[in-house]
DNA sequence: GGCTAATCGAGACGGTACGTCACGTCTTACT
DNA sequence: AGTAAGACGTGACGTACCGTCTCGATTAGCC
């Protein structure tokens, strides 16, 4: 009776596991997240009801699955040696993704979510999606170890990332952000705590 | 047929009203903005459905309508003359308000909608809690007019609210936040640009 | 706020309440009581799901307010007099009502439930068709009283209408049973009982 | 390797459809006809669904295989010689049968549900529980061939078990039923018509 | 004091999504 | 080929809230 390796019955359908990811991404954009519902997700997809809920508990669910690995990638700057570029570059693309990206408007929807529910707020939490593009950022330009400096990389991610994302989440035009002031205003305050 | 003045029929019931606003303000504390319904807060309220339809269209609406005047109220601090002091009471009755208060809470909510939901995004554009109490905060320690000077208010409000706004919202402990730290840095870059 | 007298709130539609009744009837000819659904009988009716359920619980309660009236009507005989003859009358009524009629198959379908579904068996209790039916003939043709004479009525009505109950649920042919027969059975045995 | 007779490949489990069977009797009595499942008796029998499906269409076809073997046993009474004893013992198991074991409750639930749906009712047509162990008992009593008699076994058959029958059926206490004194009416009435 | 008109409560209405359940079929690996 | 396991599409379940509607009752200004 016992079985010792392999799994055992039908295996998944990935058939069904990619269409319900592209199902989501596509109702964010067609009808945005509030009238996204597990009944249209499925219908989409081409998938029955049941399936859904199988793998998935709520659409906060599916959505972070099928946005993550879109974000980390949109987040990612390479680096060119130079820190103000490098952050520069960093800067932009947050804006970028916070405010043009899908990728980014579900990572909003899903913010936006944790405020009030704090299943969603959970599932947020097991990836710092933002804290940790920052922090590779911040340790490419400082050498690593960084942290250990005068300034904690937690906090010096908040000062690196908080205005834009202050500026896009309270509704305000991204095209009058610029990014090369918010990375040299950064840049700045590194070094006059450093002097300390 | 015309009537040019007054109002004709029985009038709105003041007691209905603030009886919904009572209402959903502690609906809120309670089960939290997602579970709230407007049947929850008419019920809570001891009044008709039809009542509460008749004067707001969604809950966002009514908690809003609830909440703005504490949150100007909470954000509002006593100008001491002390540029360093003020910026940091400032930057500590933002993170109280965002993280501990009741109508911060429900500011939080709101603007978790706005980032899904294009009305309740326009709903708080009519009224930048955030942006007018920092402006006021801002132009006091500079003097009015401040905006003339090298950097625009509107960004320097970024940089003050920014750091602590991304802090909370990601869901990070309020209490490992500094704000005189806070208020210092965003000093030092005021004066920083004064200098080019 | 105290209200003395009328009606509080929207009225209930009764052509909401007759087009169900009519289409439960309907849907027990066209498809049969299994396949019948709660779903399937909103859908008919052109009315939505929650109004079946805010004034029914389930199919077989429906069912046994729409069938109810109908199969008193159908079981009730005129007396003419002559007991022969009324009884000969009400076996062939029964016969017709449990085989051939609408309603009669609505009983049967219900009495089929009542053998597995005991919430089905008290709704059946409430009203004994049959046995009612049964006695208004007896009590007829005996004279009223009858039942305080060598046999019990209840017992009576068991003798009157088991053999053709059975014949028809047992799935034999009603075309083959012959009521003036049973009807002169169960008279002979009437009389037989009153000379002990 | 064409295998000329004898199965191909495995052979069927004894052990998986005793357990089945077991599991449709202990599953009737648990959770009753309508709350049994096909799935339930699966896992009941720790046998897969695939398999139950595979020699079983429905719940209806397991129970009659499961029950008919025990219907026939409870329902045949040993001759004494004597008429009226014979029939009262048959009457009295018919209304056990019917009322008190767990074979009459599948054979009542099956029953039941031949009331509507077609697929049952040919079902329980293959086997005449009832009318078999009747006709037997009838012409223990009256000698072989009794059928060629003034009374087709037939009506014979329907006047003997309908009274119980309805009894029982129909809800009514089977306590207060008098087996005796049905056994007497059927004789008193098999001797009248004998009589013409 | 009667009339008009808007509000209020209550609660029924047609909708729609929810999350669950059992159905009967299927696709694996194992025996 | 039979079996256990378990995923699949399907479709009804009963519930919840939506926003609208129809009632009777209430409360004001106006004639």
């Amino acid at each position: 009776m016992e079985r010792r390796h392999g799994q055992v019955g039908r295996p998944r359908s990935e058939q069904a596991r990619t269409a319900v990811l592209r199902a989501v991404d596509d109702q964010l954009l067609e009808v945005g997240y509030a009238a996204m519902t597990m009944k249209g997700i499925a219908e989409r997809a081409g998938v029955s009801r049941q399936t859904v809920y199988r793998w998935w508990s709520t659409k906060a669910e599916i959505l972070f699955e099928a946005s993550a690995v879109d974000a980390e990638q949109e987040l990612a700057v390479e680096p060119t040696g130079e820190p103000v570029d490098d952050l520069t570059a960093y800067v932009a693309a947050l804006v970028d993704f916070l405010a043009r990206s899908p990728a980014g408007a579900a990572y909003r929807a899903l913010l936006g979510e944790a405020q009030h529910d704090p299943a969603v707020a959970d599932l947020l939490a097991t990836k710092d999606v933002l804290g940790d593009s920052a922090r590779t950022v911040i340790e490419g330009v400082l050498g690593a170890g960084a942290g250990a400096g005068p300034v904690p990389v937690g906090e010096a991610t908040a000062l690196l990332i908080g205005p834009a994302f202050f500026w896009v989440l309270s509704g305000r035009d991204p095209a009058r952000l610029a990014p090369r002031e918010l990375a040299e205003t950064f840049l700045r305050e590194l070094r006059a705590r450093g002097r300390h």
